[in-house]
DNA sequence: TAAAATGCATGT
DNA sequence: CATGCATTTTAC
């Protein structure tokens, strides 16, 4: 309003430095001279675009998607061209493109799902770019841009009639899928490239890899695959690459950066459609994106570590939404998130019947064996024990372990069930102050416990028993040989069909040539009684991902299992029934109002910073705050934590409060800056 | 984030 | 009412 810029050329009397400085005016393109840039400064003040004029040089070069370096700030930073314009709504000066950098590589599409990513979890969206847009290599731009002006006849996706991939099937997916209810019309619906959503559960005798390529040549449009890991990737890169040829592209952060750049470009200039990739290839640029599918979504390798911690799951669950994408989340056991999908008809539940789950490895617990069992206490009773012998007379057996460690919580002395908080359903932990107990979320302190399941009211510590497993199997069975695969110890990937043993710490466990005969899974009450809220989820995924690496009841396949018989956790496994667990432990998180069912915030930050940002976020009645309580910080820096929980309803609201409280709340030099998440991993515990 | 602009206490 | 340092504002 008050000093309006000047027309060009005119020198104000106090601004004689930049005048002097300005530059001869520079030709400007004559269509569309105003380029909208996003720039790469992680400030959240400074998430929108920003206006810059196109000079005549980059007239036809600095399309949107394309990468530019501009000044901004006195800096020149990297950005995306998000738009081209006819004209600025900005008021003052703009500046001009300094450089515009290879071709574009952010469609519309990403861009506009970036955004909603950015805005779900409160980032900015150039995070979330500087996920999904893979390093620039230079020289494998330059190789690529040969190589495309080299080979005429260009593959177009355009070309109905081209013939270098054709579906393998007519719509019709191969036999296995015969047992899963639902498959007929999923296959049809992608066939005919309408929008379809499916929470798929895959039987442990069933081939999930197959499968899913099954769903990706059924459409006929692009496919996008996203698995956990390097060691999923490399086991569907084998099948893909077989069945999908030159039409596949990896992308994977374990690629070297040229091979990874390379791939990607293959992506976005259409000339691959089908990607298999990690996480961040949830946002790959596919032309004319079709399916997207998350492999085993329970897996916490889908979460990105950097800010704003975006899960596969969701971005893909936010394009799908954007786009009309159909979408298939798939694992052998369903997470509690796609239970909730399923359960507010975002998804259709597709499994395999009764007896194809039932078909897999045959389930022993305590309750299974035979009279008085002494050892029924031990970490390796007798009934587990026989199992192992049994099945070493004709294949390999797997033992797994739980990891080591203490766990600072406690369990009613009576029944053994985890002493939780009366107001939060919090794990209890001993009090640091006084030798009461104190909630381990909302730090409250609860002086007289009292079991809600038998009343009982003492207490006892529950801990982890050390890790000889290894030394007590080989001293029970000493012409066998024992390996031990563990990421302390080293990760064994694969074994023989040779009689042996394998004890492999969860998520380690090596594939057996010809399945494991046998399977002992130990530690089940420890880890269910692991204060985390997710303990029983990932430990019901890790159980359901190790029944397929055992053979089938059919070939005398068995798994023991020491936990709790009656534990529900236990009967899912005995039941073949990952769905229903997965509803069950909905339930609970509804009836106590925890994630998924709710949305949740954690921000941890020095205590005056978080009280500025809980004002500033404001926080609805309907909203639960949880602390703020004390983290144990290494640093000498004092630290709170303060968890929200929102209705999900209300996850727009929670998240542009965060953000307008993340620029409100002054960024503290020196001090431990303030971290704000939301739907983290470890949401509580 | 980094520079510029503003604010505030201090000293002549 | 300059001067220096801290705090706030702005960024095309």
């Amino acid at each position: 309003m008050d000093q309006l810029p000047l027309d060009v050329g005119e020198p104000t009397p106090k601004s004689g430095l930049r005048t002097s400085r300005a530059k001869k005016p520079v030709p400007l393109a004559e269509l569309n001279p105003i380029a909208a840039v996003v720039v790469d400064v992680n400030v959240p003040d400074l998430d929108r675009p920003f206006d810059y004029l196109v000079p005549a040089k980059f007239a036809d070069s600095a399309v949107p998607g394309t990468r530019v370096r501009v000044r901004f700030a006195g800096r020149l930073v990297d950005g995306y061209v998000l738009a081209r314009q006819p004209e600025s709504d900005h008021q003052g000066r703009l500046s001009t493109l300094s450089k515009v950098l290879g071709g574009p590589v952010l469609t519309d599409e990403v861009a506009r799902t970036a955004r909603a990513v950015a805005d779900r979890y409160a980032g900015t969206l150039s995070e979330v770019l500087r996920d999904a847009i893979p390093p620039r290599h230079a020289t494998a731009e330059k190789a690529f841009a040969a190589q495309e002006g080299d080979s005429k006849e260009r593959p177009t996706s355009e070309d109905p009639g081209d013939a270098g991939f054709a579906p393998s099937t007519d719509g019709h997916l191969s036999p296995v899928w015969a047992s899963y209810e639902g498959a007929d019309q999923l296959s049809l619906r992608l066939a005919e490239g309408t929008t379809v959503r499916v929470g798929l559960t895959i039987a442990a005798s069933d081939d999930p890899i197959e499968m899913l390529a099954d769903l990706v040549s059924a459409a006929p449009g692009s496919a996008v695959v996203v698995v956990p890991d390097a060691t999923d990737l490399s086991r569907f890169e084998t099948v893909f690459a077989r069945r999908f040829g030159d039409d596949l592209a990896i992308l994977s952060a374990a690629e070297s950066t040229a091979q990874r750049y390379e791939q990607f470009l293959e992506v976005v200039t259409g000339r691959r459609t089908i990607v298999l990739g990690t996480r961040s290839a949830v946002f790959a640029p596919v032309d004319r994106l079709q399916l997207m599918v998350i492999w085993d979504d329970g897996d916490d390798a889908l979460v990105e570590p950097r800010a704003p911690g975006w899960h596969a799951r969701e971005v893909a669950s936010i394009r799908s939404l954007g786009t009309g994408a159909s979408l298939v989340i798939a694992g052998y056991a369903q997470s509690v998130e796609t239970a909730r999908m399923v359960s507010r008809d975002w998804l259709v539940p597709i499994q395999a019947d009764r007896m194809r789950r039932q078909s897999a490895a045959r389930v022993l617990t305590a309750a299974n064996a035979v009279g008085d069992d002494p050892s029924a206490a031990s970490r390796l009773p007798q009934f587990a024990w026989q199992c192992v012998r049994r099945g070493l007379q004709d294949g390999p057996v797997l033992v797994q372990v739980g990891r080591g460690g203490y766990i600072p919580t406690v369990a009613c002395q009576q029944c053994r069930v985890i002493a939780r908080c009366p107001e939060c359903s919090g794990p209890l932990g001993r009090s640091a102050v006084g030798s009461g107990l104190a909630c381990q979320w909302c730090a409250r302190g609860v002086d007289n416990f009292e079991c809600p399941v038998c009343e009982g009211t003492q207490v006892r510590a529950v801990r982890l028993g050390s890790h000889r497993t290894a030394e007590e199997l080989q001293s029970a069975f000493p012409g066998v040989a024992v390996r031990v695969s563990g990421s302390d110890t080293g990760v064994i990937r694969s074994i023989s069909a040779e009689p042996q043993i394998v004890v492999a710490t969860v998520g380690a466990e090596p594939v057996a040539a010809g399945r494991y005969s046998a399977a002992v899974l130990l530690d089940g009450n420890a880890m269910l009684a692991r204060p985390e809220l997710r303990a029983e989820e990932q430990l019901v995924r890790r159980w359901f991902n190790t029944v397929p690496l055992v053979k089938p009841a059919s070939e005398g396949g068995v798994i023991a299992v020491t936990a709790e018989p009656h534990h529900r956790a236990v009967q899912a496994l005995v039941r073949a029934d990952p769905n229903g667990w997965a509803q069950r432990e909905l339930a609970d998180r509804e009836a106590t109002g925890l994630p998924p069912t709710t949305r949740a915030m954690v921000v941890t930050g020095a205590p005056e910073a978080l009280t500025t940002f809980l004002e500033t976020c404001q926080p609805r009645d309907s909203w639960r705050l949880l602390g703020p309580s004390p983290v144990d910080a290494e640093s000498s820096a004092s630290q709170s934590r303060v968890v929200v929980l929102a209705p999900t309803a209300q996850g727009a609201q929670l998240a542009a409060g965060a953000k307008r409280a993340l620029i409100a709340t002054p960024p503290v030099s020196d001090e431990v800056r303030l971290r704000c998440r939301i739907d983290p991993v470890r949401v509580l515990g």
